[in-house]
DNA sequence: AGCACTGTTTACAT
DNA sequence: TATGTAAACAGTGC
């Protein structure tokens, strides 16, 4: 489900949701969320502990805590939901926080792909997951000229599937990088290698510009996503390919077609993008 | 009914 | 080493 967009969205609304709250208890439903520690230890060392706040860091949750960092990834159904009250877990309710204050966070996950991570100060940044992560695509670090060197190196894959690639360029997911290579006019297929520099910079500029807009109409519902609210985003009524096959390219007015890519549904308009 | 598909990542085979 | 495939799981739609 959740690419950047989405993910900064939730960030941004549990936010001021938990920050300065102190860990009451916690109840594990499934211990299959739980990664790095045994759920009763990681328990352990949540309790008491009081979140300073929330950071976003590629589609990864950072809740900072008065020692470490709880990291949560929602994968592709996790979801957050805050609650003024204790309320009871429902269906696919995994994890369910306490605050001292009465509130409850709950965090839901219909396939169970998503994890939560203890880690140190120390280990957080030089240590998997995070430790693989390209720099953030809003940094400015993160310029045409780097990601062309970095696309150069990786010769032969396509451009979709290194784009994809959270140590070459951060935040992109299936929806977007469908977008971005739509608005850029590059061929899902393309040898990254074999792109220019002024090809590169579009790709960027559009990468960049897409996660700014989505991130603006609050993500994209294709189906499940919803905010911490339960509430859609509105980015998908501006898809020009992503779950548009057969549609009319809005540029050229030719189909939408989908293929396969590196197992994932890849939408392009065969005109627009050579 | 059964199979293919799904906003992600990674473990494992080649 | 690097790349492609399967797997983790549940639900939906054809």
């Amino acid at each position: 489900m959740p690419e950047l967009p989405e993910v900064e969205t939730v960030c941004r609304r549990l936010r001021p949701f938990v920050s300065g709250k102190t860990i009451a208890n916690v109840e594990v439903l499934d211990a299959k969320i739980i990664r790095g520690h045994e759920p009763e230890i990681w328990k352990q060392q949540l309790l008491d502990e009081t979140i300073q706040d929330v950071e976003r860091r590629g589609k990864f949750i950072l809740f900072k805590l008065t020692n470490g960092y709880l990291v949560s990834h929602l994968r592709m159904e996790g979801k957050f939901f805050p609650h003024d009250e204790m309320v009871n877990p429902v269906k696919h309710t995994h994890v369910v926080f306490t605050f001292t204050d009465g509130t409850t966070l709950h965090y839901n996950d219909v396939r169970k792909f998503g994890t939560m991570e203890l880690k140190t100060n120390d280990d957080l940044y030089v240590t998997p997951p995070l430790s693989l992560l390209a720099l953030e695509p809003f940094d400015s670090g993160v310029t045409a000229e780097t990601l062309h060197t970095r696309l150069k190196r990786m010769n032969v894959r396509a451009i979709k599937t290194a784009l994809l690639d959270q140590s070459i360029f951060v935040g992109l997911g299936n929806i977007y990088v469908d977008e971005t290579l739509f608005r850029a006019g590059v061929h899902p297929t393309r040898p990254s290698a074999s792109l220019s520099l002024d090809e590169v910079r579009l790709v960027h500029q559009e990468a960049v510009a897409v996660l700014t807009e989505a991130i603006e109409r609050g993500g994209s519902t294709i189906r499940s996503y919803t905010n911490p609210d339960g509430a859609s985003g509105t980015y998908q009524e501006t898809l020009y390919v992503y779950g548009q096959t057969g549609e009319p390219c809005k540029r050229c007015g030719r189909p939408i077609e989908k293929m396969k890519l590196g197992g994932r549904g890849t939408h392009y308009c065969p005109h627009c993008q050579q």
